[in-house]
DNA sequence: GTCCTTGCAAAGCTTTTGCATCGCT
DNA sequence: AGCGATGCAAAAGCTTTGCAAGGAC
């Protein structure tokens, strides 16, 4: 599906803000802050408020097209809504973001959810890391 | 240990504000907000102010009295610092707070750093649930 | 032309900090 | 007495909102 349809199926009106957020977030597995987002399109030379980047981010995430972590890093971060569901890992010294999933992990987790009596909605795992040292 | 020892031996002056502190995160496995702590102590009649609640819990945290989590509810929660590690879940209807622990879950995390060539240095895992209807 | 979207500025929330006062040791 | 701890108010950082102007359909 275009960027173009995309947007039109979520009832979002094709502009320019739009477009550029979707262009950035669709660049390879990124998982951009708001105010990343916003750098880079004034860096760019184009034209946005950040309140713009956030209204933008907010009705992506209420349209499914990408999800919002808490990340312990005092702001919010964006990715597109992975096909696959994944988790992910945070290296302390450099800021990347690994993904990763496992099944294993994904079984237990329902397993003990309904033993407590619950259904998972959603979950969250973050792992904090570091390079191992030779 | 006692309340008193344990702030002397973070090298904190033993004051009211602290021990009131200390005591409520006491009460049974609470996960409270700076927030919720403020409150708590104004409605006993206690003195406080909500900058002394947010220093107390920095202190705290920084002693490893207690940890800090980023839920996603737009402000932090403390708890004391476990004795055995354990997750969360969280119930999306009535805001409780359930602690687990899996070994198989555990293990499989090491694994997966060691994979990615990191080792972990802390990690978060939480269940946003809902309780299963008949 | 209509209604949605935008940018700016202002406001909101949680959390932190400056500073004079107070209190533990 | 000395130095850390406190309370208040102000500030900081991220995010949201009000409003008039602009743009999509």
């Amino acid at each position: 599906m275009t960027d173009d349809a995309e947007l039109k199926k979520a009832g979002l009106k094709v502009t320019l803000p739009r477009l550029r957020i979707l262009e950035l977030l669709e660049e390879d597995q990124a998982h951009l802050s708001a105010e990343d987002i916003y750098r880079k399109l004034i860096d760019a030379g184009e034209e946005v408020g950040l309140a713009t980047v956030y209204r933008v981010l907010t009705q992506f995430e209420q349209a499914g097209i990408c999800i919002r972590h808490n990340f312990e890093e005092g702001h919010a971060v964006y990715e597109l809504t992975p096909s696959d569901h994944h988790d992910h890992m945070v290296c302390l010294d450099t800021g990347d973001v690994i993904e990763f999933t496992d099944d294993v992990i994904e079984e237990r987790q329902k397993i003990l959810a309904t033993e407590h009596g619950y259904e998972i909605i959603d979950h969250s795992m973050v792992l904090y890391v570091k390079p191992i040292k030779k």
